[in-house]
DNA sequence: TTGAAAGCGCTAACAA
DNA sequence: TTGTTAGCGCTTTCAA
């Protein structure tokens, strides 16, 4: 087998230079003259040569690997975070070893991450158990939980600033006139639903008003379609709907339209949260929150990779802006009279 | 530093045996007793030792990594694809290397999976050089381009039908009764795009037709909506449009329905192909062409495979069966007179 | 079935 | 600046 077969030691014999000059000439800011240098990288390049990356994690430590865990990759604003992400790493020299996970074999998929010795983990989806994070605080393994938090442990989390990102929304659809609102849930036990519900609640106080209904669609497109026939199925139709993120706001909008017939936003407002690239599109044109994924991806990288060059794990919570969106899908308020 | 600080000498103290028995306990297949191997096991566990994929892969020579590179991740088709295949290798025991590449950095990244040692690389995106692919040749890596592939070169793909998918669409559009139908290519120089404008020209000279016009949207949300804007803003317009792939069929479809005030199908009809999930939703109800993306990638996946663990490589071109979906954004053919 | 010993390809002291 | 020398943690002969 031809496997990358030619090594630093066929350099050094080809350069005439020992093997660790050859290893010094591929490591920047190593003592090396240029003229050794040279000369090892011209032998190099006859060769063929190509440091083991493999190799060199091991004595070195570093692996400069970086897992990134998601669940599913359906709601657009994954892929997009996905691919920034990757991007800004790549950037600073790390590799990104992705891994899909099911809700059962969390725990395999981080054994297989420490056992590939990444130097930290990006939790895009799935929160890590307790048991978890504690392992990974013994071999030392920063971990960034993204778009999510867990309130009780000491992982570093990136969010946006779901409360008042919902918040705002409460207020423009007051403005707009609603009266019968509702809201349709991710998860119940995911941080970001529940955020957005309270910082919707907190917004519909401050203007007097409270939920008339709520649902559960679990982040799912036929979840989100269920959770929508429950709401507008009875008698007493709702007038506005918060749908907590944009993923089910356009399967929402479906069913409104197409099963229901009716007008968005004529006889029903529709809101969501993220803006996904899908939310500005003409078909749905949807009302939402912004999720800033640049800024997001930008310090959930900075915050991992720090913790990774400087071997300090510590919890660490960034929270980013959430701007308001208008769009069609909500009626809007009315120009003050007068 | 505690990383990862238990190792196989560690537990073989423990458990009173040598340290190659416990390299044996944790590989499948090895011969150990079942006595040794559960005192082992047992050590193990109590000091939480888990195997160092790093160093067991530089002294088999098998990382257990494959490396994906694609371009983009905004057309839904490469999201679902990527989720898909990471499962299968997951489940057969490889991990996902994975990398985002620009049109210009693609040699870099090439070397940086090959410093990696992966084991093989799927291409979903962005073509392999044929100087890259000599590189991977001579180390043995295998490579398959997915929804790609390149005549000249010795490299393994895996696309659908194209030609026949689009030669469907044709003669789908021709049943409809439609005169004036135009095409808008992805790139020019994408075999995929070729190959669908390639059947859809087929298509319609078997039904005694010619293409209507043409124009290059580049893959790109706004480049589709240019070539809308191009192909439908003169005097004469065109009564069907077929559209590279879905993503940019939906950039048609706003500029159509939103900028020129067509109503879609009875003014004009599109068509796209890949079927990517948005298709399905209401709001745009697109009649397309189903790349079978699970089999596509079970294919892929294959075909990697075998090679890798046969340490043979060959060039195999798997082409899978395209299936017309029919939706509401095309008129339909009239049922036979009579 | 088991243990001893020899490395995989490289980096990191340590001397020179 | 350079070469020599130890290993990193593991798998894999080879004998026993």
């Amino acid at each position: 087998m031809a496997k990358g077969s030619v090594t630093s030691g066929d350099v050094a014999r080809r350069a005439n230079v020992s093997q660790s000059a050859v290893s010094r000439a591929f490591s920047p800011g190593a003592s090396v003259s240029d003229q050794t240098r040279k000369r090892v990288l011209d032998a190099a390049k006859e060769l063929g040569y190509r440091p083991n990356a493999i190799a060199r994690a091991m004595i070195s430590g570093r692996s400069r690997l970086i897992a990134i865990l998601v669940a599913y990759l359906d709601n657009q604003f994954y892929p997009v975070v996905l691919e920034q992400m990757s991007r800004a790493l790549q950037d600073r020299g790390y590799q990104v070893l992705l891994f899909m996970t099911d809700p059962g074999n969390q725990d395999q998929v981080v054994q297989k991450m420490l056992q590939y010795q990444v130097e930290g983990i990006v939790m895009a989806s799935a929160t890590l158990s307790s048991s978890l994070a504690r392992e990974c605080a013994s071999t030392g393994t920063p971990v960034v939980l993204f778009n999510r938090y867990v309130p009780s442990s000491p992982t570093s989390s990136v969010t946006s600033d779901n409360i008042e990102g919902a918040r705002q929304l409460a207020h423009f659809l007051d403005a707009g006139g609603h009266r019968r609102i509702v809201f349709i849930a991710g998860h119940e036990d995911s941080s970001t639903s529940r955020d957005r519900e309270a910082g919707f609640h907190k917004g519909l106080a401050e203007c007097g008003r409270a939920l008339f209904g709520r649902s559960v669609g679990g982040y799912s497109f036929d979840g989100a379609a269920r959770a929508a026939r429950e709401l507008f199925g009875g008698r007493d139709r709702p007038d506005a709907v918060f749908v907590a993120n944009d993923h089910m706001a356009f399967s929402v909008m479906d069913v409104l339209r197409g099963e229901l017939k009716l007008r968005i936003p004529e006889d029903v407002s529709v809101v969501g949260y993220d803006d996904v690239p899908e939310a500005g599109w003409a078909g749905y044109n949807l009302t939402t929150v912004t999720q800033p994924s640049g800024p997001m991806v930008e310090a959930a990288v900075s915050i991992l990779i720090e913790q990774v060059e400087n071997r300090v794990v510590d919890k660490r919570a960034a929270v980013l802006p959430a701007r308001l969106v208008v769009r069609g899908s909500a009626r809007l308020p009315r120009p003050p009279a007068g």
